[in-house]
DNA sequence: ATCCTTGCAAACAGTTTGCACGCGG
DNA sequence: CCGCGTGCAAACTGTTTGCAAGGAT
């Protein structure tokens, strides 16, 4: 069967648009990208291209299955492609991104499901908490902290290694 | 010693104001409320009362450790009595919140201190899935379905009591 | 009489919607 | 040549900031 962009979209009567492999390009060579950040990447081959259709292609994709979103803060969600499937953990201080395995969550997964019916889906909302650097660091009351996380772009990421 | 909100408050060289009882009023009557919420509750009351005044209060209230926030969704957070630490469960098929009890996570906690250093707060952020009911129905295509949890209200609250 | 607090307007981030044009099939 | 897909402007939700008037101590 038919693998490529193209084919997945003729399979539901949808065009093929520079527009949609350009949007999918970006989030797997970006990682983990908010819409904005994908939509910068987009422009720099394609400067037309309008953030309201980069959040229309992303939902698509989503859609079609090619990739997913995670909530990493209050801001904005961040895309990356289908097989990423990390737990994320967001320090509230200084907002880095720790990745987990999803296994981690696994017992409670199946105890939510037991005692609540709870089908958990653990990859989709980041865990909050504080990072081993900040847990270190005095109660900063001034300083450049981050009661929520609110992830400086992209590159705070500190385990994915 | 004093634990009034007055006595609080002046020991930081705070001022007293009817907003600020009115706002920890709200809260507390509320259980779960967003910002918008506790200030269409305080408003019933004294509607000169102004949206900012509120964010500011429920600030102020978390800073002096009477509240607390919680991410139930994409949407607006939601303000409870400091005492309020329950794990949230939103389903993304309706919205609902069901709450388990924060021990649920201790041996998660324990694992990512151990193993990353990470200081986990179960309660902050909300765990994404399908609730019961949800799970049950078939794959509803067009229906009053919600990818993300965007509670409805307040009162979609199931589990709590 | 200070100076903390407030209300209001405006700006801001993130996202969605309506609409007309134009290209993909 | 039909109608999906796009760009653009506008609206919208949630939140923050600047500023001057007003009230608490």
């Amino acid at each position: 069967m038919d693998t490529s962009l193209k084919g997945t979209l003729h399979k539901r009567g949808l065009r093929m648009t520079p527009q949609r492999q350009l949007v999918l390009d970006a989030v797997r060579e970006l990682g983990h990208a908010t819409p904005e950040q994908v939509c910068t990447r987009v422009q720099a081959t394609a400067p037309a291209v309008n953030i309201t259709t980069v959040y229309r292609t992303l939902d698509l994709l989503e859609d079609l299955g090619l990739v997913r979103h995670a909530h990493l803060g209050h801001g904005a969600p961040t895309y990356s492609e289908h097989r990423h499937r990390h737990l994320h953990l967001v320090c509230h201080r200084c907002g880095g991104v720790d990745e987990a395995p999803a296994e981690l969550l696994t017992d409670v997964a199946r105890r939510t499901l037991a005692e609540l019916g709870f089908q958990l889906d653990s990859t989709h909302v980041a865990l909050s908490g504080t990072c081993a650097d900040c847990a270190g660091e005095p109660d900063d009351q001034n300083d450049t902290q981050n009661d929520d996380a609110d992830p400086a772009p992209a590159e705070t990421v500190k385990g994915d290694r």
